[in-house]
DNA sequence: CCCCAGGCTTTAC
DNA sequence: GTAAAGCCTGGG
């Protein structure tokens, strides 16, 4: 890895597979948003970032080496070689030209916590609404930042959100959820499960401690140990993912779990990482609904 | 008005 | 174990 100090911040630099906008428009995460000079800014735990790919490398600012080394490179899984996984999954025609259209796409490590609350959010549920739920959720729960000058709000804690009525919750329009969130909430909170003990588990018996929360189903479960604990062996089957599988592989109207053992089969330890290139190609290849930010 | 959206839970076979 | 209905909310 090979970065430098500049005036604005950390310079990274000779990074392969690092594309901003593919990072964070495919679906992985929802505290990000495009910034008018064409970078991003988002909030991660604590922690809110600017970034931005300059002609060099990717520049993250205001952020001296000691936090970017101990926060940020974890966090956008720097050591890891995406080539790599790209070459080997390229070796299927269909996820050559994927992972040829989502070019650059990491799979981002996300606070436990907060992946486990967010996806609980996205089911059946949009995007768009998704972000604004949780910004909400921040807004009303999350403690209170500032830096440079600006406000943002962290994710709530599971102890606030615990001591929350639903009806709270309901009024940053998380609808029927609001009683999910609530009693993962209270279960986490209960100390209970400690969630960040999970992530040197299996992948299997992470999933059934996860589908154990309620609003967590095979979809959410894979999603949170693919988004904020690097187990890159799930393949999470969402509606997208079901229609490419079908339209490449099987025939329409396959169960779930027939998909998603199908695909774990074939894509093996990098199943995540194929799931993230065929979500993102046929969400905007195959498209109706463009998902307009 | 009806239909749908990054699914899960509950109920009924 | 599998299939179908119902669900908050916002938007087409």
């Amino acid at each position: 890895m090979n970065y430098i100090k500049t005036k604005d911040g950390i310079l990274l630099k000779d990074v392969q597979e690092f594309e901003p906008e593919h990072i964070f428009e495919c679906g992985q995460c929802f505290r990000w948003n495009r910034t008018p000079d064409g970078g991003y800014k988002g909030t991660a735990g604590k922690r809110n970032i600017r970034i931005k790919r300059v002609d060099p490398g990717i520049l993250f600012y205001n952020i001296g080496e000691r936090e970017f080394c101990k926060y940020w490179v974890d966090y956008f899984d720097l050591g890891r070689d995406y080539g790599y996984i790209k070459k080997i999954l390229s070796e299927d025609p269909v996820l050559k030209k994927a992972a040829e259209y989502g070019s650059g796409i990491r799979i981002l490590k996300q606070d436990v916590w907060e992946t486990l609350v967010s996806f609980i959010i996205s089911a059946n549920n949009n995007i768009k609404r998704i972000k604004n739920t949780i910004e909400r959720l921040c807004h009303d729960f999350g403690e209170k930042l500032t830096s440079k000058d600006e406000i943002y709000f962290a994710f709530p804690t599971p102890d606030r959100l615990a001591e929350q009525a639903a009806q709270n919750l309901r009024a940053c329009g998380c609808g029927y959820r609001a009683e999910y969130i609530l009693r993962t909430a209270k279960i986490v909170a209960g100390g209970d499960v400690n969630l960040y003990s999970l992530e040197k588990m299996n992948t299997k018996d992470v999933r059934n401690i996860l589908l154990s929360f309620p609003g967590v189903g095979p979809k959410v479960a894979d999603c949170i140990m693919l988004f904020s604990m690097a187990k890159l062996d799930v393949f999470p089957v969402d509606v997208w993912v079901k229609r490419v599988m079908e339209h490449f592989y099987l025939r329409e109207g396959t169960p779930l779990p027939k998909i998603h053992g199908f695909a774990t089969e074939i894509f093996g330890p990098f199943a995540g990482m194929a799931q993230q290139y065929l979500f993102y190609y046929a969400k905007n290849i195959m498209g109706r609904t463009p998902d307009k930010r």
